[in-house]
DNA sequence: CATTAATATTAAGTAATTGTTAACAAATGC
DNA sequence: GCATTTGTTAACAATTACTTAATATTAATG
């Protein structure tokens, strides 16, 4: 496991708060809670963890609503959402998977079970990650957590955003990706950079990895093809 | 989704088989099944389906058993399982959980919710989650990711508003669009151009794929015929 | 078959997008 | 704190896509 897994508890209750966090951080997890929707979603963004334990029912914002929120946060896209609620009926559960949770377990929650559950999707969310970590492709073969990219036995350095723009592009060889779409991935939706800055990243690109694998689709944005 | 999902649904009871191979079913789904522990480990080999529902309580191996052994084999490193049981006691979930599981369902089990969790947990299993706009034709294979079109094996290239105009007519084969549809989804309702210019367009796609392909309906429009 | 209206064709002009370079700023490493 | 690397910008060049205009061709109709 590569750190610590962190998990967002989220509930009106303090005493069932207490709870999960007494057994959460007793079976090695960093847990920071939150009683209510907006808290919620002030901390996640700051604390980014891997899960977040959603109450249904709370005051001013649910849990639903909530999780719709939570979903739309492009840096919690590795984070996965499971609900807590008393009410077992249908409706609840379809609107919480329609809201996008992954899952969902009725209180009064048995920490034993809790604790399976939550062990088994944090070891979800990591092997699925790690294997995003290293592309192969035909020549060249791509090390994100070493930053560095292989083509034809020898290793090639990239600066972070470089790198980041040629990860993003060889994620889907073939695939066109626009100017926007690389902007938000790339640069974040926050900062705001001019025109030529993709530009002149792709030529650093060309330059050092090659010309031809880097098209550019005028008028939509750029393909890396092998 | 790049093929249809399959799923194998083990079950001694063969009511309930009948019921979520119904219901499976129609929800797209490839379904296969079987009776017993024995029987779900040779399907499964063959089938190598994404998911398996298994039921705990089964004659000879039962479900806890028989998960084991799935995820001993390899060709299976993909699959999930979840569980299927009217008994709901701790003991039981437990040792789902450390039998492999991937998730735990009470029966007797409510479709939709049943519908739901297979639906999130298949989009995990296709967590590329390409939207890929692919229409394929007898000859000619059109990928909208790509901003490329396949003919005959032969990658061809269209500049933006070309491959749109392309992609509208491409979308319904046969189908006579009006120069007032072409010009409203492809230019837009904003942008005023000339009578020509639909014209110049589709003669550059004669041009690069094939004259053919395109019909005009005089007076009303242009349509795409394979 | 002549007339007319719609569409086709071509080349050239215009607009828009992208490429390149160099200079500077910011961050990083020593 | 200094040197080096990385990131961004701005100005301009180059390229490509798009549109137009002028003319030719085609198809439908009486």
């Amino acid at each position: 496991m590569p750190k610590i897994p962190k998990i967002l508890v989220v509930d009106d209750d303090p005493d069932i708060v207490e709870i999960l966090r007494y057994n959460l951080s007793l079976a090695g997890y960093e847990v920071k809670s939150a009683s209510n929707g907006k808290e919620c979603l002030k901390k996640a963004k700051l604390f980014i963890p891997e899960l977040i334990l959603l109450d249904v029912m709370m005051p001013e914002m649910d849990g639903i609503e909530a999780c719709s929120l939570l979903k739309e946060i492009p840096s919690l896209i590795n984070t996965r959402i499971i609900f807590l609620s008393a009410r077992n009926e249908d409706y609840t559960q379809l609107s919480a998977f329609d809201a996008g949770a992954d899952d969902y377990i009725s209180k009064p929650v048995k920490p034993k079970i809790l604790l399976k559950k939550i062990a088994s999707i944090i070891k979800r969310i990591y092997s699925e990650s790690e294997d995003d970590h290293i592309i192969k492709l035909n020549e060249i073969t791509i090390n994100r957590n070493k930053f560095v990219i292989i083509k034809e036995n020898i290793e090639i350095n990239l600066p972070k955003k470089e790198f980041e723009l040629f990860f993003l592009l060889a994620s889907k060889p073939g695939n066109v990706f626009t100017r926007d779409q690389i902007m938000s991935r790339v640069w974040g939706s926050e900062v705001i950079v001019g025109d030529r800055t993709i530009d002149v990243h792709i030529r650093k690109l060309r330059e050092k990895i090659g010309d031809l694998y880097f098209k550019t689709v005028k008028g939509v944005g750029y393909k890396f093809v092998q």
